[in-house]
DNA sequence: CATTTTATACTGACCGGTCAATTTATTTTG
DNA sequence: CAAAATAAATTGACCGGTCAGTATAAAATG
């Protein structure tokens, strides 16, 4: 019963997600999530307090889920070099997937400064992904591959890179491009590493 | 008579950009525009043709003056580290100019997949932003104080590590990290330089 | 049959755009 | 130059339409 309700609630995530990948955050109408839902209005009314409700749960739902899968992506490997290579691969996994999340999450960082819930989500996914980078400095720096003074500030740095890499790609919306902003972003974060 | 429509138009830009600050893109109603000009409703659509010619107008205008500035700020500097110090100084006015600037574009950002001018426009600042990378960058490869391999991928490198850095503080949402960010994103530069 | 879940109908608020009416500025005319 | 005529600019009420949220009816469940 629990588990149902559990799959419904995941089912209208997924529809409001896939709204907002094509229709984008604010145009979405509650009976668009209902419709890519397949269900009614009614059902989203049900499982939710509202859609702000929908959309708060969605962006923690997103940003854990791609936090989790940078995260496995980076401990399946041994050498700090190897681990970056890995975190980037992951990170521009591919064109249509980049697209989806990243349109979509440009869509809640233009609203962040309206909504204190998005901020925080934001907040923590920044964390986890400082955290990421950390991880890696601080390997490379004891495997001696790597020459960083402020293991915190780089980290910061290198998610920077990352996000100001993918946002510049989805705006050029150019899938030739996603490889060449790959390569580009893991050689500036190289060169910040040394 | 053309100036006074022409101030018109520049007094409904300038209300269109402070309703977009204060309210964010999607919700800034006509109403809003009209009061913060101190006009009545009508005379929005009586000098733009609908209320997506005015958000079209505005980010043109505004990219372009972004642009203008920057590129003022370093051709007063003689050196290529001088123009890069004054470049990063001049992306990092102050807390609250950035703050207002880059919500309103990020605003824009989120707005590009639906609207083909915006993309156009966006692009357009793209290659502005890169010519200045270039600039600086052929100036110290002339004078041997920056390696660089690929000219205008580290042109388009530093560019990715300015907005990440200013989206990132952004979100953070506090003006004490401003200094941070701006130092944070200068070093990391200075070192995809070298 | 009682509770939970889903579907449908409805309401009230809001918004973009229109337009007739009014005000203000400019030009024409005697 | 002053009065009349014309044009430009401005106003705000209004309309058609949309949407979030609610209420209520219907169906499924157990």
């Amino acid at each position: 019963m629990a588990q149902k309700a559990e799959k419904r609630r995941k089912q209208i995530l997924k529809a409001a997600f896939q709204a907002a990948t094509e229709k984008g955050y604010e145009s979405v109408t509650l009976q668009d999530i209902a419709d890519y839902a397949d269900v009614s209005k009614g059902v989203t009314n049900y499982y939710f307090k509202n859609k702000s409700d929908v959309f708060t749960q969605l962006f923690e739902w997103i940003t854990s889920r791609i936090y989790e899968k940078e995260a496995a992506s980076i401990s399946e490997q041994e050498t700090a070099l190897k681990k970056l290579e890995a975190y980037i691969d992951r990170v521009f996994i591919s064109p249509e997937e980049n697209k989806n999340f990243y349109r979509v999450y440009l869509d809640f960082l233009s609203q962040v400064k309206n909504n204190d819930s998005y901020k925080e989500i934001n907040q923590k996914f920044y964390e986890n992904c400082w955290s990421i980078g950390r991880e890696i400095i601080q390997q490379g720096l004891e495997e001696e591959v790597f020459e960083v003074e402020d293991v915190e500030q780089t980290a910061i740095s290198i998610r920077c890179m990352i996000d100001g890499s993918l946002i510049q790609w989805l705006m050029r919306d150019d899938d030739q491009l996603h490889d060449y902003y790959r390569r580009t972003c893991y050689e500036s974060i190289l060169k910040i590493l040394s």
